[in-house]
DNA sequence: TTGAAAGCGCTAACAT
DNA sequence: ATGTTAGCGCTTTCAA
């Protein structure tokens, strides 16, 4: 005779038990590792549960644990075209991450002004933590969050002393980036431009590109700098300005004005590198198919992903957890600046 | 007296039901509206859930109806970069209209030799549904899911005739546009660069690229048609022959190969459109900031999402659906075929 | 080392 | 129209 559950039914708990002549408490035991139970029954347990093709219902267990076994993931809605690569890489190795831990992922999409998606997922309990993938600059999320106690990691900077934070080394990158350039451009002829200053990514931007002079000892020209650029008109009044006093080597903020620059000098009829070199703080695709090819500082998304995961999971496991968590970066030294 | 709930605790429906003095039942079936309650009861449970912020524990929910209230969506993870932003626009709106409707979108990664993420979600009965956002060419994700009975749509072609599917015109905009170039070029003067033709997608836009031919009562040489461009190397081997036959207006099969197309003409001195028109049947942003604008085909990823989401919804209660949906598409003509 | 039984917070069949 | 009660499939005390 076979020992098959009831037909179609998965195979529960305790149809094991059943098949084995065990109670139920015996066989969960056995599965979960916390009770004590012989090394035999536990070995003809897991035998069975194999055999059987049994796996746990996880919405019963999640019901008696009051866990759900989900973490939730804010992905940012506005703004999304141009950052998409880089949350999707992340969102992937987070539920990877997730996965191998037995946990998964839920979406929580957020549009500046509707934080209702978080709500829900608060409301119905539906998560055991939350990675904020780029928390707004109220500090809104981390808010409610807090005011629910559901733990939260957050990517990038966040305005709540206490979050527990993973972040790229802005401002140590452009440091570096800059470095490098003023190796082989004079001080004077090297300019910068940067978009909206609201931005904390921006400032660690600004603050790394100053100090990159600093350590060389000289300093920036103010004029040299142009903040808070916010559309291709403003853009092409500030690199215009920027040729007009002497520059050759300019350095973008990140990707989408990188390209506007390559776009803009080339509508000119300056050539890259010959007349002028470019650089980019932040790398994409678009620079890398760009002719020629930009230099640029490469964050992995896929690492920031993973360390956020792993973090928050650790804290839900009552682990605790480094405060503040800072990845490196790379150094992607293309035609653009030779 | 206040009727707040034991300190602390969230409160749960008994604590309703004893504060207005009714059963529990009362109070579930004033909310589901499945019960029959007289009109005053059902106002003062809403009322006091109301007031006592009442909301319900949906793992409680979940298990005793058996349902996670969770839809599961495939995200493809390879070759990833380029269509990000598809996936992401996608997967928002999806999420978007599953929050709607009180559901909740779980992430499942995919690689093509990896289902382990689905599986996962499988065995653990994590999810109602499943969109999958691009099968596998295999149908391997369509037979787990069959398998498992787990209701499932996919977005884009399916190797599964049973499949409900949602996917844009691609065939239709292809013609569409191939035909709008006719007006302008001379037939002989248009040729096709396309990518992998394991891809149905790419065999769409060949069949829309033909047709246009056919309707306007001409035949494409088969020179000016190159197929399964892999490399840039290839491309540019490609484009060397169309440019020699006397091409004067190249479609592409989608942004990057077009990308690289503006790429290779520009740097063998080519103008656009002054000296050949160019366009491609799949936008992006890239070929929004290019220089010049490309013309293209713009399919909306987010009313695919939505589509898709409600499909699913619908099948998961009970209506039934159609099985095939076809969503339009847009054209962007720009600078660069005029 | 093992088992019996209570309980998690809902829904739904059945009774009133 | 409303209440009583029995589950749903696990985990976990408590007892043996």
């Amino acid at each position: 005779m076979n020992t098959n559950t009831k037909q179609g039914k998965a195979a529960q708990l305790e149809d094991i038990a059943k098949a084995l002549g065990v109670s139920k408490t015996t066989v969960s035991r056995a599965i979960s590792g916390k009770g004590r139970v012989s090394a035999a029954t536990r070995d003809r347990v897991l035998d069975c549960i194999k055999e059987m093709n049994y796996s746990p219902n996880m919405i019963a267990k999640s019901f008696s644990e009051n866990k759900t076994y989900n973490i939730g993931v804010v992905l940012p809605m506005d703004n999304i075209e141009a950052e998409a690569p880089f949350f999707q890489t992340c969102l992937m190795s987070i539920s990877k991450c997730c996965a191998l831990r037995s946990y998964d992922t839920v979406v929580i999409g957020a549009e500046k002004n509707d934080l209702s998606q978080l709500r829900r997922v608060l409301a119905s309990r539906k998560a055991d933590g939350v990675i904020i993938m780029r928390p707004l600059q109220d500090g809104s999320m981390e808010a409610l969050l807090s005011e629910q106690n559901m733990p939260y990691v957050t990517i990038g900077q966040s305005i709540d002393p206490d979050a527990v934070r993973v972040d790229s080394a802005h401002k140590d990158g452009c440091c570096e980036l800059t470095a490098y350039l003023l190796m082989n451009n004079k001080p004077a002829s090297v300019g910068l431009v940067l978009g909206d200053m609201g931005q904390t990514v921006n400032r660690s931007r600004y603050e790394g590109f100053v100090k990159a002079f600093e350590n060389s000892g000289t300093t920036v020209s103010p004029k040299n700098i142009f903040l808070g650029l916010k559309s291709s008109i403003q853009l092409r009044a500030a690199i215009d300005e920027l040729l007009r006093i002497g520059c050759t080597c300019l350095l973008c903020g990140d990707d989408m004005l990188c390209m506007d620059t390559v776009n803009i000098l080339t509508s000119i009829g300056k050539s890259i590198p010959q007349d002028i070199r470019v650089a980019s703080f932040y790398n994409s695709m678009y620079l890398d198919v760009c002719a020629p090819p930009v230099t640029a500082l490469k964050f992995k998304a896929s690492e920031l992903g993973s360390a956020t995961a792993s973090l928050l999971l650790d804290i839900l496991e009552g682990k605790d957890a480094p405060h503040e968590t800072i990845l490196g970066f790379e150094m992607l030294i293309r035609k653009s600046t030779m």
